[in-house]
DNA sequence: TGCCAAATAT
DNA sequence: GATATTTGGC
């Protein structure tokens, strides 16, 4: 089936229009919420009398998707005769009465959400969340009428933008287990979905779904800063109801996509999932939390000590091809000097993230583009399956992309070896518009997106691994010594000379591309020419 | 806070 | 065993 914007136009505007059973016994209460609700666009039927809206649900239950409903014990009617009635409907409790007692009873009568008085915007205004909790978590006999709809049009929607293959940039939810999850809920009991979600409208607007990783940050007593922007490149999702869009809940069906996961099981039976995930491993997390992915805590706040000893540990940041682009181009804007994790945390503004994780990935990227590899690795040139190893090393690449260039200067920069033989399927995530093999044909491009030559043409470029920044810690830049305008010129000589220079007077770094080491006979040769005949092993 | 290397996970 | 990523020390 193919959807048009025509199509998601109706959910574009989710949750608005969401119908909201609000029963208040306080007059003036009920007036305020309502207002508050209905300037988020919510439908409102209030209620001041308990009786009143019970009976109004019970008679037209498919006019309401969820409840807020006011519970007072000092009353005769305290809102726990219609919590009790309307099992089926997402209810919200709310009370001047904090006390903890009241608040379990709520929960235990089946509300998914107890919240203190007065009632903000903040605090209202997610409440669609325990909708589309209950909507996919709910199995099929207990799911209220007005919420069938609700759950096949988020289904339609999320296998939309699967099929159209819009999840670029966006950390993923799976959501795709979560219908299955409400099958497996409905083999427990048909009450089972009556667990609340957890602590929903902590969420709030705007804040990000994936925060694990800043938590652990935050428990280490570190100052990570925690990016709360959200732009048209943010690769978190924002659960926001503005942008409750395709562009948020992509992926849902790409199990492959994850791009950060936690890890952690327990001995104790104690899962911690609060983080995104669609990594199949993970899958039993969801299922241990009632399948809610869409409602962690703000900033990743542990709900218990559970989620504590969770998030201490093992959250892995995959770094996909989306994410390495982003910080691709967050080193280059930076530039060589400047990419220091903390920065390129900041223009990578992806939300979960961490500068550890950054500076983990800068590190695997630095050793990359320095080529450093065993030194042995490099001269076991006896060793065929090495050789052909080698020879599939690329030997340098185009120079980093910037989209305001109307050209492509020659600089020649280093390369790095090649992961795999490379195929015309090769997957290229260079910035966008990087002209990748439009000038020269038969140029590939590595997995850290650069462009790099076949073998044969690279074995003859004895450049250095790293054109620039070699001498002495300063930046050096070879580039210019480099031919201008073609593949089939040579560097100058005295650029090799320096080069070869450098190497020999520098004999801890890894050797430039296109130096080989020399071979032991011809060390040995030399040796025994100078005198020295025994080498102490 | 950044960098590096060891440890650990996949 | 190779590689990717986290962790911990400096």
């Amino acid at each position: 089936m193919v959807w048009t914007a025509n199509d998601l136009q109706g959910w574009k505007d989710f949750p608005k229009g969401l119908k909201v059973l609000l029963l208040d016994g306080d007059i003036n209460s009920v007036a305020e919420t309502k207002a508050k609700l209905e300037a988020m666009d919510y439908n409102v039927s209030s209620f001041s009398n308990e009786s009143a809206a019970l009976s109004a649900f019970l008679n037209r239950p498919e006019d309401f998707h969820i409840a807020v409903v006011e519970v007072s014990t000092s009353s005769s009617q305290g809102g726990f005769k219609f919590l009790e009635n309307a099992k089926d409907l997402p209810t919200v409790t709310t009370s001047n009465n904090q006390c903890l007692s009241t608040m379990m009873k709520c929960i235990a009568l089946g509300a998914v959400e107890f919240l203190n008085k007065p009632l903000s915007e903040d605090k209202l205004k997610n409440i669609w969340q325990h909708v589309v909790h209950k909507a996919f978590n709910a199995g099929e006999s207990v799911l209220p009428g007005s919420l069938k709809p609700v759950k096949e049009s988020l289904e339609s929607m999320l296998q939309c933008q699967t099929e159209n293959g819009q999840h670029e940039n966006k950390i993923s939810v799976e959501l795709d287990n979560v219908s299955r999850l409400s099958d497996n809920d409905h083999n427990h009991s048909a009450g089972s979905d009556k667990y609340p979600a957890p602590s929903t409208p902590q969420l709030k607007q705007g804040e990000r779904l994936l925060n694990d990783g800043d938590y652990q940050e935050h428990t280490n007593g570190s100052t990570e800063k925690e990016s709360g922007e959200h732009d048209g490149e943010s690769m978190s999702v924002d659960t926001s109801c503005e942008n409750l869009n395709t562009e948020n809940i992509t992926q849902l069906r790409k199990p492959e996509k994850t791009l950060i996961k936690r890890e952690d099981g327990f001995a104790d039976g104690c899962k911690g999932e609060s983080a995104v995930s669609l990594n199949p491993r993970n899958r039993k997390f969801l299922s241990k939390t009632g399948g809610n992915t869409t409602t962690p805590n703000k900033a990743g706040v542990p709900r218990d000590s559970c989620e504590i000893k969770a998030n201490r540990k093992k959250m892995k940041v995959d770094w996909t091809p989306e994410l390495h682009k982003k910080f691709v181009q967050a080193v280059e804007q930076l530039g060589v000097d400047q990419a220091i994790p903390s920065r390129i945390l900041e223009l990578m503004k992806v939300d979960g993230l961490t500068r550890h994780n950054v500076a983990s990935h800068l590190q695997k990227y630095r050793m990359q583009k320095r080529q450093i590899v065993p030194r042995g690795e490099w001269a076991n040139h006896r060793d065929p399956i090495q050789r052909s190893y080698d020879a599939q090393r690329p030997i340098m690449s185009y120079p980093p992309f910037h989209s305001n260039q109307t050209h492509y200067p020659a600089h020649v920069y280093p390369m790095w070896r090649q992961p795999v033989i490379q195929t015309a399927g090769v997957q290229v995530w260079g910035p966008p518009g990087y002209p990748l093999c439009q000038p020269f044909p038969g140029v590939h491009a590595d997995a850290w997106g650069c462009p790099v030559l076949p073998p044969p043409q690279a074995s003859c470029f004895p450049y250095t691994q790293d054109m620039v920044g070699l001498q002495n810690g300063k930046a050096v830049d070879y580039r210019f010594g480099m031919p201008q305008n073609s593949f089939e010129h040579h560097p100058a000589e005295e650029v090799v000379d320096k080069i070869v220079k450098e190497a020999m007077s520098k004999p801890w770094l890894p050797l430039p591309l296109g130096l080989k080491p020399p071979s032991a006979d011809s060390v040995l040769a030399e040796l025994s020419k100078q005198g020295i005949s025994n080498i102490p092993l």
